[in-house]
DNA sequence: TAGATACCGTACCAATTTAGTTCTGTATAT
DNA sequence: ATATACAGAACTAAATTGGTACGGTATCTA
């Protein structure tokens, strides 16, 4: 499936939670707002700090706190930090990784939708998750292949 | 990793191939000119004809061709007939998959950007991917939170 | 300064998924 | 008739994923 591990999705729904609590907010906290259990909640946090999304104070009275504002934190981020690289396929991010690269048809084209994707999710952060978010409608396709396009703060 | 599995990617490589050539071609041939081992091009020449997108041909002069005319099928098509259905998060995409839904803070909007997501891919095509594409700039965020933009065909 | 709290790091495990193979059967062209 | 080439299912090894366990260290509080 072409979809983010659950691990992932777990990563983003805490630190919305952690964006929506400005507070400092320790693992046990965190599992029992999210339903999440303890071990994996800890784990995940661990990761998110270990690549500075979060800063971590020890000892009692710890926890976790944003590094940044939320609309100063990418999506892309944090994939990143919890499941590697973002790309649309393996060849078009890890060069050398396929034996058929010098030949094979796709691989410039996958390169560009790589990097489209790359694009948006950089550009999508935790300030939009934190508000409910709406789809604009697709533009018709023209000599325009292809344009995801997403409004945050459903006024419209 | 957000991407692609390899099959799949291996999957829209065949389908490119195919559509770049538009006579009956076997899984031998395509094989060879794919430098893909037989077996594994046999194996998903067979699952994308038993989805429809390919028309297979038995006997001695057999072989695959495309159901449809390149610029009618989608990327989003292929990904779906080898690893499933196309979504952001499995939770946004499978209902009732997952415990925490009805607390979950980014449930909504991982809907929403699943819908892009699917949305982006239902129209790039296969059309699209026979020829160079090009990345068109991203536009500056304002309350756009997200865009992706692919322009084909590199006048640009 | 003792003790409780809470993060740190690493190693570990079971279950699932992925990538790839093998083999028997069936339809078709020559 | 026969060689060709797809159909379909079963099977395997390796990698990944999701989840756990535990000894160590920093910090707050009493
Ligand atoms: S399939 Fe690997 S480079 Fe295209
Ligand atoms: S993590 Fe499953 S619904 Fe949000």
């Amino acid at each position: 499936m072409f979809r983010l591990n659950k691990l992932t999705d777990y990563g983003i729904v805490l630190m919305t939670s952690i964006a929506q609590h400005p507070e400092l907010q320790n693992a046990r906290d965190l599992s029992a707002a999210s339903q999440l259990p303890l071990p994996t909640v800890s784990k995940l946090l661990k990761a998110l700090s270990h690549v500075g999304l979060l800063v971590s104070h020890r000892g009692s009275k710890g926890g976790y706190s944003l590094s940044r504002r939320p609309n100063q934190i990418s999506v892309a981020e944090i994939i990143d930090a919890l499941e590697g690289p973002i790309g649309f396929t393996e060849c078009s991010v890890a060069a050398g990784s396929c034996d058929l690269e010098p030949s094979c048809v796709v691989r410039r084209n996958s390169k560009v939708i790589s990097l489209a994707l790359l694009g948006a999710l950089e550009n999508l952060t935790l300030g939009d998750l934190m508000q409910p978010m709406e789809l604009a409608g697709l533009k018709p396709r023209s000599n325009i292949v292809s344009s995801i396009n997403l409004i945050s703060g459903g006024v419209q």
